[in-house]
DNA sequence: CGGGTGGTTGACAACTCTCAAGCGGCGTGG
DNA sequence: CCACGCCGCTTGAGAGTTGTCAACCACCCG
């Protein structure tokens, strides 16, 4: 339908010159057995978050059937690049990723984080070609879902579309959650904010929402939150000090979290067992 | 080289299919008066921009069904208001409107504007209640497509669901470009990038993008670009001294598009010299 | 003519960016 | 097994931009 657009790279000023060697060595496709045999929706443990949410058996099977498992990508794999045709849909499975848009003058912008069972792709539902990369900030597996057998099968399922519509609503609200944190709002805050809502997102996925490793780097943070990454470092510094939080690296544990909540100005009908928050 | 990489290009690769003026022949009750006439989207000068794009004369009456021109609305009216189920999406057709999302202390933060032919609503699709509100900057007039219709006709028609969900997909790239102008852009970029991103946008619906009223005060454009309404008044009063624009009140003058294009899009390089405003 | 709203301008303080140096972990290679 | 080097991260100091406070101006309306 959209007129072939040459997927030209637009690459921009990104050296990882030491991964491409890495990346390019797994292009071949292998038959996985047991790939296939953990596909299914049905037992995925994300069932509950992801497109499959609200549908009934018999439709699962429908989903289940378009939805390929792609074999684990390696960290700095790219799902699209900017600039592809919109082909597929993609979930996060295991680990994370980042979609990222690149300006004009080649400086890249974190334009959102990608947890398991969020949704990957929706910025080319606009003009059917990416403005984004999906690039893997791990390891990490990913579901395809072309997206012609996803409006297709939507089409004849309603609670389908209907599911197909909330995911989406739930990815603009995250975006908005994004500029909300980006605008008025101090680098302290907007760090805290940060945390917060990743916590937020691991405790749903069913890990800790208290402790947990990041999957991406000072500067990632840095540039998402709209900051430099010397200002990301000295915040979580300051938040350590303070006693919110510790830092070993990439880990974080939040120790307070009543005060995290606080920091990043977020009320909320306590969903984390708040032990003796002090003052 | 990369010139068709527009950031925000509503004109999509799809055909645009001609729409013949048989609509008339179809048999409508015709019960009310001049406004239920002029209500058709065959008519409507922002064909092209809206919904009905890329559908053809039958799926374009099915649409026109289920459309509901609402009464003009008065400045400051609100189409919905946060936590209020979603009913409907609308569309603007005259007039400019603003969605706001308020945070916990009470403080508002302006989402995106909306121009004529623009969506309205999609904030409350992740969990079927508006997290803003959208409210009237000028006298103004909109469409109404209440969504259980609008989805029901969607699933029999593939080009309006597939149309529907390229106008979402569009929505999602505004609110992307937002992002974009937020992050890591000085207050003068900020100003700049919205001038520029507004004169695309008033061009788009057939009016000038060089002259044009603001429909929004400088609050309301601070408040959106995250800046200080002072920062605002002396980055337009800083545009006016270097001859970019010229401004009387809200009346916008872009004198030198190409500048100001310069201004918008390249951080640096700019042959203007920085200095202080005094003198 | 006066009041009100919205917009402009000025001065100062605070925050954050930039530049720069130093630290620490981890993998490679000897 | 240890040394080295790289990379990611932390810390420090100075400069610039922007927010805040405050006053003033312009226009609209009655």
């Amino acid at each position: 339908m959209t007129s072939q657009l040459q997927p030209e790279q637009l690459v921009a000023p990104y050296r990882p010159s030491r991964f491409m060697a890495s990346l390019s060595a797994m292009s071949e496709p292998i038959p996985l057995d047991l790939a296939h045999l953990r596909k299914s929706c049905a037992h995925c443990s994300l069932q509950q978050l992801c497109l499959p949410a609200g549908i009934d058996a018999e439709e699962l099977a429908r989903l289940d059937q378009i939805v390929k498992l792609r074999r684990p990508t390696q960290r700095n794999e790219r799902l699209f690049r900017i600039s592809d045709p919109l082909v597929s849909l993609y979930i996060a499975r295991d680990g994370a990723f980042k979609t990222v848009s690149i300006s004009e003058e080649g400086e890249e912008q974190i334009v959102g984080f990608h947890l398991p069972g969020e949704l990957i792709g929706l910025d080319a539902l606009g003009h059917g070609v990416h403005r984004c990369e999906a690039i893997a900030l791990t390891t990490a597996s990913v579901c395809e879902v072309p997206l012609v057998q996803l409006t297709a099968v939507a089409a004849q399922l309603p609670r389908l579309q209907q599911q197909l519509l909330r995911v989406i609503g739930q990815g603009m609200g995250r975006d908005q959650d994004h500029l909300n944190i980006l605008v008025k709002r101090q680098a302290n805050e907007r760090i805290a904010l940060f945390l917060h809502g990743l916590g937020e997102r691991y405790q749903l996925i069913g890990q800790s929402g208290l402790q947990f490793k990041l999957p991406m780097s000072r500067e990632d943070i840095a540039n998402y939150l709209g900051l430099a990454l010397e200002t990301v470092s000295r915040g979580f510094t300051r938040l350590q000090e303070d006693g919110v939080i510790s830092v070993h690296g990439r880990l974080i544990e939040i120790s307070d979290p009543g005060q995290l909540n606080r920091l990043a100005h977020v009320r909320e009908a306590a969903p984390l067992p708040l032990r003796g928050s002090a003052g």
